[in-house]
Parts: structure tokens; C-alpha cells; sequence
DNA sequence: CGAGGGACCTGGTTGC
DNA sequence: TGCAACCAGGTCCCTC
């Protein structure tokens, strides 16, 4: 469910419940996620929460013994809920506050994690070697060019790729290869300096439009509150095989990249 | 170093 | 209706 609009969408979400305030008890009802769920959380215990952060498609919630790490992988979700609500299904780990509400992790795939780390984030082997923010200045058309001069791969990889930049997964990446006219499979270093600069303007411009809009609700994703974003509805390609492309009325033709699902107008991108 | 593919999981949909 | 095959918003890690 989560690219970075919906990771930033729960993260705005939950910050309002639960930022300052002390967490009372971590319940951990499956630790097989993607790595095992440490132990060590516990020493959050007591403490309170001093802020709710985001990096790439990371959620960090800062205590004073360290950040609880977390990553919804494909299918998870975190919600707020009242202390004493039954877990359901996949409810994998609750996280109890002060107030009586519970910050509570659902993945039925169980892509996701929750860790905890001591080291300063910026030492954590996950964030590491993450590139820049989509939406921060770092993120710039001549940073774009400098990397996309380097690589052969299709583009459409080469925006999905964490050291490139972070927070564009495979909705959008089709999206902002849409908007610039580009096609999916075209070589990185194949791609005009222009293109590069709308390229990154459009990255731009689709992630925010998306968080504007809650997120892009596929099949189940909800906010902190269990509603749906509405991005979906303004999705010009992404799952749209067949369909009418908005601009030029051609049919949108699906091809796999990386064995990824691409979505592309034949007409409009080249 | 870069590129490619498998791996980790469950559940919904599709097709016989 | 039943069951197997395939697909899904991510990304680490191994091999070549």
C-alpha cells in the first residue's frame, strides 16, 4: 500500500495522537516481520514519544533511548485506536500511550518491520545510503542529471532505485514518466537534459498532489483514522491497461520492467 | 562497480 | 464450487 505520500499520510495522521506522549506498554503479538521485531524495543517503555519523523518511506519516532523504526512494506498500515479495542487479524504490534490510545500495526504480508536502533539514523545500515528526498532542494534537476549520466538501466528503474532518490515507488514512478512524455524502458543516460529537468519537476509535483490528496488508496489503504486517499482517481496510467490515455485518446499499453507492472501511453511517451 | 533476479509473506482475483 | 496459478503499493541480498 505504501509509497511515500501514503507513508507521509500516516505519518500526519498519527503525529496529532501521539508526539509527547509517554508509551505505557509495547505489545508485540508477532515478531516475524520482515526482521524480527528486537527485543530491546522494550527500553521505550516508560519513555515519552519526542517526535514523529519521516526518511524515505521510513517512519521514525524518536524517544530518548533511541528511534523506533518502521516500514509498512506493501501491505501494512498503522492506525489509532482506543486502549482495549480486540486486535484483528495481522494487528502484529501495539504501541501503548499515556493517553489510552494504541498505535497499532497491521501487515498481513509482513514486508514490514519494526525496529529500534541506538545509533544516530543517520549510522543505521537502512538509512545509510539512502538518497536524497524527492521533495527537498538536495533533489534537483542537475543532481538528477549528474546520476542518470552514469546509469544504462530504464529510467523507470533508475527513479525507483533508494540510492537515486527515495520515496518514488512504482505508482508514481509511472505517473511522473506520464507527465515528462518519457517511455518506461528508455536508458537513463539515453534521456535529454531537458526531459531530465521536467523529470524531476514531475516527481515532484505527483508526490505532492498525492499527499494533498491522502494517498492513493489501491485496495485497502487507510489512514491513521481508517479512511482512504483519493489519489486513485487521478492516476493516468497506473493500472489503466487498455484504457483511454487522457491525453491523446491511444490505449495504455502494460510491459514489465524489472518485474515490475509498467503502465505507458505508446503514443505519448518515447 | 552495475545489472538482474530470488527471496520474504498473505490474500484477492482469475481461469480451468 | 473448488483449487491452483498468478498477481500485488517494497527492498534487501546474492550472483554474475
Amino acid at each position: 500500500m505504501p509509497e511515500l505520500p501514503e507513508v507521509e499520510t500516516s505519518r500526519r495522521g498519527i503525529e496529532p495522537y501521539i508526539q509527547q506522549q509517554q508509551i505505557v506498554e509495547i505489545v508485540v503479538r508477532q515478531p516475524k516481520l520482515r526482521w524480527p521485531v528486537p527485543e530491546l524495543i522494550q527500553c521505550c517503555v516508560g519513555l515519552p514519544i519526542l517526535s514523529v519523523s519521516r526518511r524515505a518511506k521510513y517512519l521514525l519516532l524518536e524517544t530518548q533511548a533511541g528511534h523506533i523504526i518502521i516500514h509498512l512494506g506493501m501491505s501494512g498500515s498503522l492506525r489509532i485506536v482506543q486502549q482495549g479495542e480486540p486486535a484483528a487479524k495481522h494487528d502484529h504490534v501495539d504501541i501503548v500511550l499515556a493517553n489510552a490510545k494504541v498505535l497499532r500495526l497491521n501487515d498481513p504480508r509482513r514486508f514490514g518491520c519494526m525496529l529500534f536502533s541506538q545509533l544516530p539514523l543517520e549510522q543505521h545500515p537502512l538509512l545509510a545510503n539512502l538518497g536524497p528526498e524527492p521533495l527537498s532542494d538536495a533533489f534537483s534537476c542537475e543532481y538528477l542529471q549528474a546520476q542518470a549520466g552514469k546509469r544504462s538501466i530504464a529510467i523507470k528503474q533508475f527513479i525507483m532505485d533508494n540510492k537515486v532518490v527515495v520515496g518514488v515507488g512504482n505508482i508514481y514512478a509511472n505517473e511522473a514518466l506520464f507527465r515528462t512524455g518519457i517511455h518506461p524502458k528508455r536508458a537513463a543516460n539515453k534521456v535529454s537534459q531537458i526531459r531530465l529537468v521536467q523529470l524531476t519537476a514531475h516527481i515532484k509535483q505527483v508526490l505532492i498532489e498525492a499527499i494533498k490528496q491522502g494517498g492513493t488508496s489501491l485496495k485497502d489503504f487507510t489512514n491513521a483514522e481508517g479512511k482512504p486517499g483519493y489519489f486513485k482517481q487521478t492516476l493516468a496510467v497506473y493500472g489503466r491497461e487498455g484504457e483511454a490515455c487522457n491525453n491523446c485518446g491511444e490505449q495504455i499499453k502494460a510491459l514489465r520492467i524489472g518485474q515490475r507492472n509498467t503502465f505507458y501511453c505508446p503514443h505519448c511517451q518515447r
